[in-house]
DNA sequence: CTGCCTCCC
DNA sequence: GGGAGGCAG
């Protein structure tokens, strides 16, 4: 009688035990699902999805957009920000004062190397990428997002391409977008603090969600040619560059979709 | 020198 | 999408 309780009760602790890690087991796999999702959504808020690479090791992120600033050229050499179709918006904000970016370590460039350049302070990301919300659009007047830009490219070939980019947004539910100068050694600067003014802009815009890729290049000067005129593979980007684009695509799919330069997916 | 305002294309 | 001049602190 004795013996047969001590066998019942070492079956009882045997499925208590059981049922404590089972339970333990179902808590854990649950955590690192949840750890996944919640990493994803820091990622989606920093912007460290689909970041370029960084020649110049010095990465910022900001609500909107991240970029990678170039403390020489004083200015930086990429921005990376996804535009969602969520984001398109009509909305006029009061324009604000630039300001400089006191998160940039080495020092962000003051607005005023520009006045009296010649130069407009040209968005990297455009103002009217942001007007979802104030902040968003206000954070786009820091100094380590604008270039030294001709007003006549500014305001003409480069807008265009700007509109077609929120196009494409619309049209294919959001797009992740690069911009950048070309930023080479031995460039003409502006300002006590020698902003270089590059010679050419790139943009590169990835869809991800029907992976298509297309990057453009132009040179600083308006043009009356179509956009299409200017497009080019990510690959020569990269060359003249030294950035890496979308590092984080599958190889086979990165090295497939950077090396086009066919366009027939994007609709102008 | 920097921040801000007003008027301008 | 931007610029210039001017003024106060």
């Amino acid at each position: 009688m004795v013996l047969r309780n001590r066998h019942l009760y070492s079956l009882i602790a045997i499925l208590i035990l059981l049922g404590v890690y089972g339970y333990e087991y179902f808590l854990t796999e649950l955590d690192s699902a949840e750890l996944v999702k919640e990493e994803a959504r820091v990622k989606t808020e920093t912007n460290t999805f689909f970041l370029p690479t960084s020649t110049t090791g010095q990465i910022i992120h900001h609500k909107g957009y991240s970029l990678s600033y170039s403390e020489p050229h004083e200015q930086a050499e990429w921005v990376a920000y996804e535009l969602k179709k969520s984001h398109l918006a009509t909305t006029n904000f009061k324009r604000p004062y630039f300001e400089i970016d006191h998160a940039v370590k080495t020092g962000a460039a003051s607005w005023r190397n520009y006045k009296n350049s010649g130069y407009d302070r040209g968005h990297l990301v455009p103002a009217g990428d942001k007007n979802y919300s104030q902040q968003a659009h206000d954070e786009t007047f820091l100094t380590s997002n604008i270039s030294p830009q001709r007003h006549a490219f500014n305001a003409g070939i480069w807008n265009a391409l700007e509109q077609k980019v929120r196009y494409w947004a619309s049209k294919y539910d959001g797009v992740f977008v690069v911009t950048g100068g070309v930023l080479t050694s031995g460039l003409t600067t502006i300002g006590t603090e020698k902003v270089a003014v590059p010679d050419a802009f790139y943009k590169v815009v990835f869809d991800a969600d029907h992976n298509k890729m297309i990057a453009f290049l132009m040179p600083h000067k308006n043009s009356a040619e179509p956009l299409y005129n200017f497009v080019v593979s990510v690959d020569s980007v990269e060359v003249i560059t030294g950035i890496d684009f979308f590092p984080e695509l599958e190889d086979d799919l990165e090295n497939q979709l950077e090396a086009t330069t066919d366009y027939s997916g994007w609709s102008f």
